[in-house]
DNA sequence: ACCTGAACACCGTTCAAGT
DNA sequence: ACCTGAACACCGTTCAAGT
């Protein structure tokens, strides 16, 4: 078993126990001989797999924006789901998967590194598509069902994906109360993008 | 002009070079060496007036706050400005700031001690309001004058402000491509905002 | 209300030398 | 593909002793 460390699957343990870390603690305060040391290898160890501290947490951001995806996609590809249903759905998975990974996902859509994090799509498999290109093509959807008003899809996927990344921010680090009134939130976020994009809601 | 820091002034110079130091670089890398060194004084003297980094910071963070609080609140009493032009104009200041003071931003809205901006309201001058109030008083406006649908002030505030927050960290830390299209994205998020309250939307 | 200078514990990282 | 052990530069922070 620690034998197996030693053939290849070090790599992979030090990108799940970095996450399992996250959990816990904030990124700066995790340390590499923390880490090892849980791990049962050498502090030196790390740079068999990884040049720095932080190119092993570049790993670890791609790995929480992958799950992300799959998180999403799965209810966008749930076939038994309305247009309506699946928006609300995964700004309810987003949200949820923010609030079980608070670090993780700070840690994502911080600033370190945002190199990597243009790169993140294209290192996927060819015929994969990132999460944000779910919610355009969600977008799409609604617009050619006249749920949504017809304008330019990327500017609405832009805007409900900032509400969603917004409400997810400030139920992480914002005001406790916030947080108490969380499905309240939830609910008056949705009726805010469904109403505003409604093309019968506009008679002035 | 030396002599100034010997009696009252290190304090504010310390938090004034910080937030300088902010712009150029993140947080992590500011070193109270490299403050220090700048503004000509010892290492040590820091902690005559700050228990730790992390407390020059909080002070920091506050006035951050401060700043963005008067930002927005002259926003507010400008007479001369409908309630749909206030909450344009609000958001763009808002938006503005961040992009000015990126760094600052990210730390008033980090994770780095989020105890003290619970406070930060309650520290300044009790006639004052936090920016969140602000906000607040403004949709309950919008709520008299048929503007806004009227449900709790505070969800609708919340999920504005979720909105303008998400805009403003997809604006500083996500995708090139969403910087270039600044302008429009802006604009589709208050139409998201207006036609998503109005109630005169409300026919399905 | 500052200064100097030395020191401490703790980092990430490098290197030499092993198996 | 790992190990040990020593070392380096750089931190925040503390302390003793000054003015």
């Amino acid at each position: 078993m620690k034998q197996s460390y030693h053939h290849h699957n070090l790599k992979e343990a030090l990108i799940e126990e970095a996450i399992a870390f996250l959990e816990k603690q904030p990124y700066e305060s995790i340390t590499i001989r923390g880490l090892t040391n849980l791990l049962k290898v050498s502090r030196t160890a790390v740079y068999r797999h990884f040049s720095s501290k932080e190119e092993l947490f570049q790993a670890v951001i791609l790995r929480g924006f992958e799950r992300l995806k799959e998180k999403i996609e799965k209810v966008y590809k749930n076939p038994s789901l309305t247009i309506e249903e699946k928006i609300a759905k995964i700004g309810e998975s987003y949200i949820a998967y923010a609030l079980d990974f608070p670090e993780l996902y700070r840690l994502m859509f911080g600033d370190k590194l945002k190199q990597l994090r243009e790169e993140s799509c294209e290192i996927q498999n060819s015929d994969n598509q990132c999460a944000f290109d779910i919610l355009v093509a969600l977008v799409v959807d609604a617009q050619k069902e006249n749920i949504f008003v017809e304008v330019n899809p990327m500017e609405q996927a832009v805007a409900i994906w900032a509400l969603i990344h917004g409400q997810a921010s400030l139920l992480i680090d914002g005001h406790p109360m916030i947080l108490e009134q969380k499905e309240r939130l939830i609910k008056t976020g949705l009726s805010m993008i469904m109403k505003g994009f409604k093309p019968t809601s506009t008679l002035t």
